[in-house]
DNA sequence: TGTACATCAGTGAACGCGCGTTCACTGATGTAC
DNA sequence: TGTACATCAGTGAACGCGCGTTCACTGATGTAC
């Protein structure tokens, strides 16, 4: 049964986030373009009427979360205290796309992998402005505060030991945060 | 045809090693059991004599590759060297467990996720030896240290702009080798 | 040491299942008059 | 504005395929005498 062109906009847009928050909480084998679907509210035949394949879904999605990700206002001290914190390793799903999805990224089609550079670099720029000094030293904290933020998170979300997963966090957030006076 | 126990022995071994390096290379998922039995010379059916299942063997192979991985002599200096090379980066299937699985962990088996933290921790106590300070303060830098080491270069794999790739790795050493002064 | 036989590591066909994708169909929407 | 019909977003059954796993079989190994 036909829809309105608002209620088939307002579909994708719901496919979209449904891939997002599924892809980053399971990874993008393990969830099924029927799963998507029905997250969305609707039956998996549908779905080439909104996408060419499950490969093209991902890369929409993942440039998608990048899309409503950059639109909240950034700021260093707020962004990772919030970051390093349990909550956000216990939620993936609604969590940063970066730390979600970015492994999977390289067996991904080219278009996925450069979204992903793409995203990489707003946030490199968007954390720099939170340190100081000449723009090449606020640059290169920026980096390194990103490599350990991402990496922080990933082992913390990985291994099974509560006490050594919030060290992780916390040490690497004393750490940021000392670098951002 | 039944073979020697020696012969047994090796073929498990040459399961172990050809799991670790597919694995690491294309993700749990992306891998059969098939693909592994046949990297290692064997044919399919005969897997379930060596293993009780694909989760059996995604655990212990993690469990092997972090055990070579911990008989070769350390030495700070040059292990951050080597690991933030391009080398490193493109050949994950002979490279860092961590960096190659530790997003997919969180999906799998108990056992695999004991494994991951024991091989984390180790990693932590290896690394808190190149630094200078008294034990937490070299603590601490081995955590940071590795986070960004891990973030970085998961996400150098994943981006598709050789320039940024290559900036991520170059400043994340440079800093490490800095902090180990 | 030599022989007879039980053991069992490895083989390859077969299974049930869930996946991505296709397609004939439905019925509400959008449009032409 | 009202009517007639073409369009097309969404449905659900069906497809071919590769997966993890099972199993009857093979033939060299290991062992008992």
């Amino acid at each position: 049964m036909r829809v309105t062109r608002e209620q088939m906009a307002q579909n994708r847009l719901r496919i979209l986030d449904a891939a997002g928050e599924l892809f980053r909480e399971k990874g993008f084998d393990a969830v099924s373009v029927a799963e998507v679907m029905n997250a969305a509210g609707l039956t998996h035949g549908g779905f080439y009427g909104h996408f060419s394949s499950k490969d093209d879904l991902v890369a929409k999605a993942l440039d998608h979360v990048f899309k409503v990700d950059s639109t909240v206002p950034f700021d260093l001290p707020d962004y990772v205290e919030r970051y390093l914190s349990p909550l956000h390793r216990d939620n993936p799903g609604k969590g940063c796309p970066t730390a979600g999805m970015v492994a999977e990224i390289r067996h991904q089609s080219d278009i996925a992998r450069k979204v992903m550079s793409d995203g990489t670099r707003a946030q490199i720029d968007r954390l720099s402005g939170g340190f100081s000094g000449d723009s090449a030293e606020r640059r290169r904290l920026a980096i390194i505060s990103w490599a350990a933020m991402v990496g922080a998170m990933m082992i913390a979300r990985a291994i099974d030991d509560p006490k050594l997963s919030e060290e992780l966090l916390t040490e690497t957030k004393a750490w940021v945060e000392d670098a951002a006076l």
